[in-house]
DNA sequence: GCACTGGTTGGCGAA
DNA sequence: CTTCGCCAACCAGTG
């Protein structure tokens, strides 16, 4: 089509294959088109997103613009460093742009950025074409087809996806690619906003990405780890199209592992190989496209000779709750992200709450600090330091492979929430978005729920054994000796609980149990940090009480606070009347009532009044910082700072 | 409206 | 060593 002149926008579809969207703006023939990637300080900034995630996006990123080039040698992915918001109008005039074509995005952050690069489209005269790729079923007409409603159970997706037609058979990658125009600049960069950065904590050096709009060369080329102030990574999953079909083509080469996958069935404490395809992070960033999943397994499901698996445990179904998770979220927009106005979040009083502001009616990234205790239990269960070494030994591997099996994300998240440590969800949620490499909101956000019991899923009386669960899969410990080496020498009958080990045997094995784990010391454990068996009766009553209470998310007495006249004094979890004021000191005319207030725009209106601790360092911002941070108590403030340490080191 | 079943992945002790 | 029923009890979906 002559003076066709196309932007196609690429963002969690980095790949040619079954790409709708591509399909799309290739079928405009256009005389000119540019593969572009806007580097958002949103994500740089505002995200969580730890190195391993760095690494696996720009692997990702790279790895797509050689494929690009590949197919035109003109060409590659545009990488242009500045918010698409204030970089596409500019674009759109220096480069005579006719069509600008994107996959949709339904999370809540990308539908607004979405609509005001929509708007200045259409102020420019520039056409945009949207196609849903993403998800199995386009998530808006998936929540249609369920009347209107967030996708709330694995069998309404299955009643309703049906209803929008067949899955997609993928489309293959196309064989040539359009000449781009030319790539003037001749204009100037929009300079992104560095604060708050919560990823600041991460950097050992300021983040330089955004010092030229075409990158340092000028070549526009993808971002190194240095440029981001990034240590090293330290997973050895890589991203990338390339090998995210390539480890396609492995599981398809094995048709029994294929067709009778049961997820239930596979091993949390299986590593080198692991149990499943390690292919979320591959769908996350769209290096594989779900449909090519899907149909890759269905077809061999269809021919298999032998009992196949089925959805939900098969893995097509495994899909399914994809789509589940961003159907609900799809409906319920930001509020799927958090507890506060979230209309199908059940409220259980945790210890370590969001902060919000009911203003905007989002939370604000930093917490309540309502329990010295609990964010003790926090950090410990956060850094590997329990004391019960399968916990541990998980959030290590999650640390520093960016990767858990879903049964081991089942342990740790029941373990801080509803199983042990009481504590909110988007406490758990939060260090998994910075951690993992396959983290999505939907998913991520979907599955804490589940785990806490808040949304999804509601038999709480179940409740995993740090101790006796993993006995089930691995007898011997494998595991635990893999991630946590002090204890690989332990006797078998005291892997998953070494405080029960006699001194000959920690002796013969190297190792004391002892402490709290502040202590880095060589050849020390920690004892573990409560009772299992107390805790989990404390948080089961706990959680037999807020069922009883049946409040939500946007509840009006959850959002003003009122909400502590319904549950018990003695219950878990910050309550009402005297042992309230004990446990959370008065809540008027203290002298260390330092709050965050009008100042920052917050509007918290204290539904949980803080300790006098501080409970300002959190949120991964430094904002305010020294002043708070004198306020910490002492011991605290000690562990804080050696679980920084270990992180650094 | 009510009884009943099933829910991707619990723990435990008895047989 | 495996299988079964119980624990104390949730919700959604169905007839």
């Amino acid at each position: 089509m002559p003076n066709t002149r196309v932007i196609y926008w690429f963002r969690t579809d980095l790949r040619l294959h079954d790409s709708p969207a591509l399909q799309a703006a290739l079928g405009l023939h256009p005389e000119a088109f540019w593969p572009v990637w806007t580097w958002d300080p949103h994500y740089v900034y505002r995200a969580r997103v730890g190195v391993n995630r760095w690494q696996f996006l720009t692997d990702c990123q790279n790895d797509l613009s050689k494929s690009i080039t590949k197919l035109n040698k003109k060409s590659k992915l545009f990488l242009m460093r500045e918010a698409p918001q204030t970089l596409f109008p500019k674009l759109f005039k220096a480069w005579k742009i006719t069509h600008l074509v994107f996959e949709k995005d339904t999370d809540a952050y990308a539908r607004d950025r979405d609509a005001n690069v929509i708007k200045a489209a259409e102020e420019a005269g520039v056409q945009v074409i949207v196609r849903s790729g993403r998800t199995l079923w386009d998530s808006d007409l998936l929540v249609e087809k369920n009347h209107g409603k967030p996708t709330m159970s694995i069998s309404q997706v299955q009643n309703a996806g049906p209803k929008i037609g067949l899955i997609p058979r993928p489309i293959p990658a196309p064989k040539s690619l359009p000449d781009p125009g030319p790539t003037n600049l001749d204009f100037k960069q929009d300079e992104p906003d560095q604060r708050p950065d919560f990823n600041g904590k991460s950097r050992q050096s300021a983040d330089k990405s955004y010092e030229k709009i075409a990158g340092p060369k000028g070549d526009f080329a993808v971002p190194t780890l240095e440029e981001l102030g990034f240590p090293s990574a330290t997973s050895a999953h890589r991203g990338g199209e390339t090998i995210g079909l390539k480890i396609l083509d492995n599981i398809i080469s094995d048709e029994t592992y294929t067709a009778t996958f049961e997820k239930p069935k596979t091993s949390p404490a299986a590593f080198d190989p692991q149990a499943t395809t390690l292919l979320s992070p591959h769908l996350h960033f769209g290096s594989l496209s779900i449909r090519e999943f899907y149909w890759r397994v269905q077809d061999i499901v269809t021919t298999f000779k032998g009992k196949a698996s089925q959805p939900p445990v098969s893995l097509t179904g495994q899909l399914l709750f994809r789509d589940m998770y961003f159907g609900a979220q799809a409906k319920l927009g930001y509020s799927f992200g958090q507890t506060m106005y979230n209309s199908h979040c059940r409220f259980i009083p945790w210890h370590l709450p969001s902060k919000v502001n009911h203003e905007t009616k989002l939370v604000t990234g930093e917490y309540h600090i309502d329990s010295t205790e609990a964010e003790e239990w926090f950090q410990r269960w956060k850094w590997g330091r329990t004391g019960f070494p399968w916990i541990d030994a998980l959030m290590r591997q999650l640390r520093k492979d960016g990767w858990i099996h879903h049964l081991g994300r089942h342990a740790v998240a029941c373990f801080l929430t509803r199983g042990g440590c009481y504590v909110s969800w988007e406490r758990g949620a939060e260090v998994f978005e910075e951690w993992l490499l396959d983290h999505e909101t939907a998913s991520n956000a979907g599955n804490w729920q589940w785990l806490s019991c808040t949304a999804f899923f509601a038999q709480f009386y179940r409740c995993y054994s740090p101790v006796a669960f993993p006995k089930k899969w691995d007898k011997e410990g494998a595991f635990v000796r893999k991630y946590v080496p002090e204890l690989k020498n332990l006797d078998d009958k005291y892997i998953y609980e070494p405080w029960t080990a006699p001194l000959a045997n920690q002796k013969k094995a190297g190792v004391k149990i002892q402490g709290n784990g502040s202590e880095d010391v060589q050849g020390v454990y920690p004892k573990p940090m409560f009772d299992f068996g107390e805790r989990r009766t404390v948080c089961l009553d706990g959680m037999k009480k807020a069922y009883q209470v049946g409040l939500y998310g946007d509840d009006a007495k959850v959002i003003d606070g009122s909400w502590r006249k319904l549950f018990d004094d003695h219950g878990e979890g910050p309550t009402e009347g005297e042992s309230f004021e004990d446990a959370m000191g008065p809540s008027a005319g203290s002298e260390d009532k330092i709050r965050e207030g009008p100042e920052h725009g917050f509007d918290d209106d204290g539904a949980i009044e803080e300790d006098e601790s501080g409970a300002k360092e959190i949120g991964g911002e430094s904002k305010g910082g020294e002043k708070r941070g004198s306020k910490r108590k002492a011991g605290q403030k000690t562990l804080d700072a050696h679980f920084k340490k270990l992180k650094t080191g």
